[in-house]
RNA sequence: CGGGAUGUAGCGCAGCUUGGUAGCGCACCUCGCUUGGGACGAGGGGGUCGCAGGUUCAAAUCCUGUCAUCCCGACCA
């Protein structure tokens, strides 16, 4: 390709809007342009990326006995009606009606459309198991989208979906799928981590994400999730479905009779602790949300902080919330109280159902509020003072150097970008749609489903956050948008011209991927263009020429050597 | 949806406080000059100042409404 025709515009400044880096530099370096929020062009470059991350995906799912079909990008309501999530899935699924007023859906995901696919063409149990793929646009109207291509409404991904007769051939549809998912992410440069995870909206029991691991250091951290992680046994998960031993702490206020005291204006776990003059740990922490329009009180030890996502599923909720300071007042009135937020516990509230934390059962003559406004009771002791509620579950996040469940080693904490994603489904969509088969008995059974997938064009900009510097992008030579591209420094001298067209004939001819910077600009312009794109090889055709020699560069790593022409298309052609 | 901010040329911004005929840098076009890290000179094109009302002799500027965008929280590939 000649540079003067390629349809790329560079901009010598950074977007106003963009925050995190692989979203400045893909503007900069003119591979995208929002068309509106949370919706991008992918301009020539940029498409040139994802096609091959694309075919490195078909390359590994067909080899892992995948096949790859298209789902249409407009779905009928009736289907999610059917799977029951055209109630439950939300403001993220776009819904619109066409002209003779029937309700579609823009694809979010595909599991009702897949699920209608395996129950009209899979009849028998000798047909499976099979999984189909698909990689296309799909749509979820975000709340928040930000970061480029990291978090847009429109995006492109990989969905897979396996059937399988039982569960042990699940779990084998799911190993070989997380195989695959790891020779993917290599061979696009990336190093990942397959994390335990909540299932979410989507369903289901087992799943795994495949996190690329940002470093905490970058100024603006593009990754969105916490990963906890053993540096010992290798346990890891994201933070919504971490679990841990507690460190041993006081868990006993101390306190000798069971009162009533005065605490006026303190309504913060750290004002309490400082007034009483005694450690958080020792505090039982009564948290008002809303699960689903529900009022639920969370109970948690003072030092910790509940996961919101574990606290929903506990009680199997679509939705969650801290409760408004009027949703609060309205609970009080129920509940014959006046108390404000800070001061509330959980003992005689009415139409709220209490759930605690693990962590509250320990604690003895310990501080809870009793909705009285600046009142705290101390020494309160569970069937004493305050009943212990029936629902005790795992609702805490877990923190930083906890012990790791499985070899009791500190756990760590790492950032993360989500690109891949695998869920064993089970019988979710097969029992809800009456996807079935007749099994080797003759008996007519759900399909045991897995789904599974990769977030195309995230893992672009996964890349790119992983891999640039200050000059612009450093692609991973298998994703690149072209391999090499040679700059005659000055497009007057007739001798770097005839060089630089001679080793552009020859790679094109070797069917390389080469661009040629053929522009009639500056040496600082063409060099300074081509680090920003990122191209991973550069031949720069300058003075040296007289003595046959070129510059070669590796953009990985900045180092350049010096050799001939038929050198440098050598080694390009041993790549 | 809640909290904060911003809308002026393709991009980055000034002008607004104190109303008076819309500016700067980059990019773009022409000519010259220049060619190893985003040169220089001369000339040129491009904007209903987000939109709609209002105040005023006069509105980018003041007022009201509205839309959009960005940042912080809940969502997720």
């Amino acid at each position: 390709m000649r540079m003067s025709k390629l349809f790329v515009q560079t901009l010598r400044e950074f977007p106003s809007d963009a925050e995190v880096i692989s979203h400045k530099l893909l503007v900069r370096a003119g591979y995208i342009r929002k068309l509106t929020n949370g919706v991008y062009n992918y301009l020539p470059l940029m498409w040139r990326v994802l096609k091959k991350i694309e075919n490195i995906v078909r390359e590994e799912m067909d080899n892992a006995g995948a096949q790859e079909l298209l789902m249409p990008f407009v779905q009928p309501a009736e289907l999610w009606h059917e799977s029951g999530r055209w109630d439950v899935y939300g403001k993220e699924l776009m819904r619109l009606k066409d002209r003779h007023n029937r309700e579609m859906c823009l694809g979010p995901t595909h599991e009702e459309v897949i699920t209608s696919i395996g129950r009209e063409g899979i009849r028998s149990y000798k047909q499976l198991p099979v999984n189909l793929y698909q990689i296309q646009s799909k749509f979820r109207d975000e709340i928040r989208p930000r970061f480029g291509l990291l978090r847009g409404r429109e995006f492109i991904m990989k969905d897979a979906y396996s059937f399988d007769a039982d569960e042990q051939g699940l779990d084998k549809s799911y190993e070989i799928m997380a195989k695959a998912y790891n020779k993917i992410f290599e061979r696009c440069g990336l190093e990942t981590k397959m994390v335990q995870s909540d299932s979410g909206a989507i369903g289901g029991s087992v799943s795994h994400e495949f996190m690329v691991l940002v470093n905490e250091e970058a100024e603006n951290n593009a990754g969105e999730n916490d990963v906890f992680y053993c540096t010992k046994c290798g346990y890891s998960a994201n933070s919504n479905h971490a679990v841990s031993i507690l460190n041993p702490v006081e868990t006993d206020g101390k306190f000798e009779t069971a009162q009533i005291v005065d605490t006026p204006n303190v309504h913060s776990i750290e004002g309490l602790a400082e007034f009483l003059k005694v450690p958080q740990s020792v505090i039982c922490k009564c948290l008002i949300y809303v699960i689903d329009g529900k009022y639920v009180a969370a109970l948690i030890r003072g030092d910790r902080t509940v996961e919101e996502t574990k606290l929903m599923n506990a009680f199997q909720g679509n939705d969650i919330r801290i409760a408004r300071n009027d949703e609060i007042d309205e609970i009080m009135q129920a509940s014959g109280f006046n108390a404000i937020a800070g001061f509330i516990g959980p003992k005689g509230l009415k139409n709220v159902e209490i759930i605690a934390d693990e962590t509250v059962k320990e604690l003895k003559n310990f501080v809870i509020g009793i909705n009285q406004t600046d009142k705290h009771l101390i020494g309160a002791n569970w069937g004493i003072d305050v009943e212990l509620p029936q629902k005790t579950e795992d609702i805490r996040l877990v923190e930083e150097n906890d012990k790791c469940v499985d070899c009791g080693a500190p756990l760590k904490v790492t950032k993360g970008i989500e690109v891949g994603n695998i869920f064993k489904l089970g019988t979710k969509y097969s029992k809800a749609m009456n996807a079935t088969f007749t099994d080797k008995d003759g008996q007519e059974k759900p399909f045991i489903m897995g789904c599974y997938g990769i977030g195309i064009s995230r893992t672009a900009a996964a890349a790119v956050e992983r891999h640039h510097d200050e000059y612009g992008i450093k692609w991973p030579l298998a994703i690149a948008p072209y391999t090499v591209i040679i700059v005659p420094v000055s497009d007057q001298d007739e001798t770097q011209m005839k060089v630089a067209e001679d080793i552009y004939q020859k790679l094109l001819d070797a069917k390389i991927e080469v661009i040629l910077d053929d522009r009639q600009e500056r040496a600082g312009v063409k060099l300074k263009d081509a680090d920003l794109i990122g191209i991973p090889y550069r031949i720069t055709v300058g003075k040296t020429i007289q003595d046959n020699l070129v510059e070669f560069k590796e953009r990985a790593t900045n180092n350049t050597i010096t050799i001939t022409p038929e050198e440098a298309v050598k080694r390009i052609l041993a790549l």
